[in-house]
DNA sequence: TTGTATGCGTTATCAT
DNA sequence: ATGATAACGCATACAA
């Protein structure tokens, strides 16, 4: 002790005004020479808060995930707030325990990560109502619509239209649209190309809605069940995915069929990640915004932490993002995948 | 309060033997219908600990080291312990502040992923042997030999060795070697490297040690290096290199050049990861055992927050995955990357 | 088997 | 501007 008594030390701890320069310098310089540090645990007990935010992702090692659980935590800690990583598997009862497990850790917050934790049927997402009772809920990338619950997202309908205009306008009407997942996000891709259809009148094209239900890290397994299809007497001379390795197995689908791209078939992915890159050509791909979206995720969040009034739900638009698996009129420019 | 005192309430919270089953029971009834969780914070001050382990990785994003990620946390939680997630970058200073903000955190331990934490110049790492002076520090894919520093990783240096072995014994002696960090995994690839070439002879092949300085995300940015060194003469007819990027870009810079894989260019890549598989042909690649190093981390974490005496360091070694990229005897069993 | 009482290291309220 | 002291909610040693 510095001839000072233990309130003192917390005044200095936490910067308050009402203590002389003098005797703050000389708590300070014991602090420093003694290697005093303040217990956290304590501090947590006194302030019902450790600053610290739940992270909850199905897979943390998939592509997108991680890039979205990379920018939280930035964004987190540039916000003063540590982040609790916990993966969940795709398992509704694990998603629901290891919230439960967050929860009782006392985090400040949860995010979920990706759309997987929407559930189509609305029953099951009684767990997040329970979970907006005790703090905010942060959704990234999915939308639900319920007190102390909030959203960032990119209009993944939108975008996903929108890239189907593009090709059924250069006069691809034949558009395989395939797809591995029926979350919230997944559904409204599916429901973007669908909706692209009917706005050019291109109405029997259901047998050209593939759901592939494989691994997603078996690309030859997805590229053999292009394959298929192809056998099986579907035509299509382009193919839109819902995610950058479908498009890549597409890609490789038409080296190994001897098509060329895009002349015999134009293909284009989704999310705008590394694989766009690795393509031989590089795949013309949907950029959907992770960056913003997770950045103004962690802003709305640390508003409202701080008590502050935010808007539930933020919305931004897609980008088709062309390259060389696509030969699209008025090309947007070509940038490095983010 | 179910007519019980605090202190039995405690008791059955922590299971312990000495409380009657019918108090127990009716404890429990009453936890349940009032809906009471203990406190986490009360709980960490008064056991100074709260289960948490802290993870340390340069940017989780990237391929290897998300998967490094999931696996630990994976572990980690099925062992009772949860993860907070720091992500520095590569700077020096980050990585000594990103380490203390963990500490004063009050971790149980922190772990280190990936090879890029320790330094080459040794006084650099004196952040380590801090902080392994407060908890045990673990590495993962790194060596650093020091009282309560743990180390689980890959035989790197013999897991290249093997593979460029391979490539010489099949009839390649001009090798171009492909690297972009100097990591001390990176040095020990390199030196892998070498030493298959002092073995059989080949002395004069520095020039075909070539460092890439550019970011690994600019895969056209790697292919265009290939390009330039064979414009400036350097002659090869093969490419291994300390990453799959690397190796896509190589394999992608044959393709524009209109050489045939592997008749005219064998490519090898490294850490059998997803773009392993992206590539056409698929790219045969040095599986690290990311997935057994780290399980086996967190084993000796687990041992050594228990009071066991724990290895200080395990060594596991690689295993070369023959793909397409390579027409190697003797071919290894080619499995799907993990 | 159960209850009582103390300590864990802060923050915050109230005096001084 | 500073000191004394009461929470904070649990675990635990000791008493019963």
């Amino acid at each position: 002790m510095a001839g000072v008594s233990i309130a003192t030390v917390s005044r200095v701890i936490n910067g308050s005004a009402s203590v002389r320069p003098d005797t703050r310098r000389r708590v300070l310089e014991v602090m420093e020479q003694s290697g005093y540090t303040p217990n956290a645990f304590a501090r947590g007990l006194g302030l019902n808060t450790m600053q610290t935010i739940g992270i909850l992702c199905t897979d943390s090692s998939d592509l997108y995930l991680a890039k979205a659980v990379y920018y939280i935590e930035q964004n987190l800690r540039a916000g003063g707030y540590h982040s609790i990583l916990c993966c969940t598997g795709y398992r509704l009862e694990n998603k629901k325990s290891s919230l439960d497990l967050l929860l009782r850790q006392k985090v400040d917050s949860v995010i979920l990560v990706g759309s997987n934790f929407i559930e189509a049927d609305d029953a099951d997402n009684q767990y997040i109502r329970d979970a907006a009772g005790q703090v905010p809920v942060m959704l990234l990338n999915a939308y639900f619509d319920h007190p102390n619950v909030f959203c960032s997202l990119c209009d993944d309908l939108g975008a996903m239209r929108q890239a189907a205009l593009s090709l059924i306008d250069s006069g691809i009407s034949d558009i395989l649209y395939l797809y591995n997942s029926r979350s919230y996000s997944g559904r409204k891709k599916l429901a973007g190309f669908r909706s692209a259809c009917e706005l050019r009148g291109l109405s029997e094209t259901d047998g050209l809605q593939q759901y592939y239900t494989g691994s997603s890290a078996d690309v030859d397994g997805i590229r053999a069940f292009i394959g298929r299809l192809h056998d099986e007497g579907l035509s299509f001379h382009a193919v839109i995915a819902s995610d950058d390795i479908l498009a890549t197995a597409a890609v490789k689908y038409a080296r190994l069929s001897g098509l060329k791209i895009p002349e015999e078939l134009s293909v284009i992915g989704y999310n705008n990640s590394i694989l766009a890159l690795c393509c031989e050509p590089e795949l013309t791909s949907v950029d959907n915004r992770l960056e913003e979206i997770s950045r103004q995720l962690v802003k709305t969040l640390i508003g409202t932490l701080n008590g502050t009034a935010m808007p539930p739900s933020t919305v931004f638009p897609g980008r088709l993002v062309q390259r060389g698996t696509t030969a699209l009129p008025d090309p947007v420019q070509s940038t490095a995948a983010s």
